[in-house]
DNA sequence: GGAATAGGCCCACGTTCGTTT
DNA sequence: AAAACGAACGTGGGCCTATTC
């Protein structure tokens, strides 16, 4: 285990503070609560008081504290404090990719939700996607004392290893699926792969293929269910998968390739807008028009995909209102409610113009 | 000061667990080093020379306490551990939106970094840009006593605070601009932008045109700085700004939008690859053609910018870079150097589709 | 003069460090 | 040389005493 290896304290190392050294409240070390207590003229049990609100305490013994406090600009040690209360308030969140937009702004919520309830997060990245390294990211937040885990890499090897793993903290995993972990917070992907397959279908497509995201992803394979029960449940042709890309552009774009080469199909569901964009472009280059010879749907909703050529219809995610859930999910297991749950959150289709009614059929 | 409001233990809320309690090493708490000591028939100061790596043990000790370390799948208590050592191994972080590709590639860096180094991170969002909100946010990181404060937030009231903040911690200003702080690390957006803006006139260009960032961010003026630079060492006309843009596609839209209604410029500058986006479109709209009518670089090189139409030519650069170069300097002032910094990061011109010679003039 | 109320004392939390056996 | 002892880090909780009306 790699030790931080440098002292911030000007201090010679292998030196230790001697009680005498700080003097009795100059300014040399950070201050304690005792030092606060001794310009308060009280007990540091009284400092201790006032900053955890009790009820007890004469205004003007509250007010003298208060002052100390300001006056030395004091702050209790966390430390000490996690020791004697056995609660560190930090919660550890562990992510795949926070380059990418979706898990980026589930933590935004995830942040933001978490400070309002109290507690700070520790951060815990994954140099690749892997058991092994979802295993040391777990021990890493674990080393933090983390109160809770939450995982925002909504990979087949993260579920496995949430059901897996027998934990002293809960353990809530983000991902878009109804799996059979108890402990999730997810977005319908199910639902938003409906949106947009049936928005298609109602445009008039006889029937529309797939971009799928790469399998071991539960959304990928979630928003490829989607797709075929849209197609089910109303009878149609379920044309063979597109070449599966891993996510980004460019895979869209080898995919749109391959694609091509084969029978064309009117109207492409890729499950998301980074590989829409890349089949977008495919398109361009062969001479092909979106929406009039062939219609495209993506799904996340970037922030850039209104404005791609042409603006891309697409299933808007909520990733903050995510963050915000896995978070109220916590708190409520943290709370020791037994079969905690959230809501999934709705998706919601976004039309813009990569969408149209095909051409007349062999008109 | 909001606090957790729950329990993370099933125990109930006020009793608290008496030595008998824990029963001498059953597996109902976390074990402590006394735990791992009585198992290993030592004293729980010996446990703690093996897991520090004390040379003076004997390999059959080290052996057994190593193995009930194992046993009972002890981890040690970090707070216990920050009290007496007076290092937290934290370090906080302040962003400001990290669901942009930027920042959130720079804590991606930052995070690999810090955890070579053994440091652990903590999170900080800011609700809104503001001297207030940032003021709260190096609070709430240093309430968790962190030995030092990166600020991922490249904007003038961050300058400003960071200037004027006396901190017992290093802090790090992330940011693009060779500006006036002492630690700061960042990529050369002057030097960027002179790329971009000479790449323009090399084509044969007779000036550019600049879609400027918002004025109050540190990346927006210094990129508005080495474009003006780049005009004036070649002596060519600077022309008027174009509507100052917020880094949104959006706004990038309604600038170039605005453009239209003036003098149409041959080539322009976009201060980031989501307004040149939005620029795209709405030149798009209007009938013009890029790169024949007009001539467009980004600057960023987002992973879809060489997927628009046209691939965008812009500026890269590497962020991750850019958060390792943080946390090296970082280290290196916990480690006690006096004037230490760190080279800016190089940006590279990556010449795509959006740009080509200007059509001949006036022909 | 008995009940609140205010505040002090002791101890424990789980480590690491200097000293001693 | 190897390992135990004792103390200390800074805080919060239980308990108890000294005020106050």
């Amino acid at each position: 285990m790699a030790e931080p290896k440098v002292d911030p304290e000007a201090r010679p190392a292998g030196t230790r503070a001697t009680p005498t050294d700080r003097g009795g409240g100059d300014g040399r070390h950070r201050p304690r609560m005792a030092d606060v207590a001794t310009v308060a003229g009280v007990s540091h049990q009284t400092v201790s008081r006032v900053i955890n609100g009790s009820p007890n305490l004469r205004p003007a013994t509250r007010d003298r504290v208060l002052a100390a406090i300001n006056e030395l600009g004091y702050r209790r040690n966390p430390a000490a404090r996690t020791l004697v209360t056995r609660r560190s308030g930090t919660i550890g969140v562990i992510t795949a990719d926070m380059s990418h937009f979706g898990p980026a702004s589930t933590m935004l919520g995830l942040e933001s939700a978490s400070r309002a309830a109290g507690y700070s997060l520790s951060l815990a990245g994954l140099p690749e996607i892997s058991s092994t390294a979802l295993r040391a990211a777990v021990g890493q937040v674990l080393d933090q004392a983390v109160e809770a885990v939450v995982v925002i890499v909504a990979h087949q090897a993260a579920l496995t290893l949430a059901q897996s793993l027998r934990l002293a903290v809960p353990l809530v995993l983000v991902e878009g699926d109804l799996s059979a972990t108890p402990l999730t917070a997810g977005v319908d992907q199910i639902e938003g792969a409906r949106l947009a397959t049936s928005h298609l279908l109602d445009l008039g497509h006889e029937t529309v293929s797939h971009l799928p995201g790469p399998a071991d992803w539960l959304e990928a394979s979630a928003r490829h269910r989607g797709w075929q029960m849209a197609l089910e449940s109303r009878n149609r042709h379920i044309p063979e998968l597109m070449v599966q890309g891993d996510w980004s552009s460019l895979s869209g774009y080898g995919s749109g390739l391959a694609m091509l080469r084969g029978p064309r199909p009117t109207a492409v569901f890729a499950a998301n807008d980074q590989m829409a964009l890349g089949l977008l472009r495919a398109l361009h280059e062969a001479g092909l028009r979106v929406p009039e010879d062939v219609s495209v749907v993506g799904f996340d909703d970037l922030p850039e995909s209104g404005y791609f050529s042409p603006p891309l219809t697409t299933v808007r995610q909520d990733f903050q209102e995510l963050g915000k859930r896995a978070m109220a999910l916590l708190l409520r297991v943290l709370a020791g409610e037994q079969d905690a749950s959230v809501p999934l959150v709705e998706p919601v289709l976004i039309i813009r113009a990569s969408t149209a009614a095909p051409a007349a059929t062999a008109s």
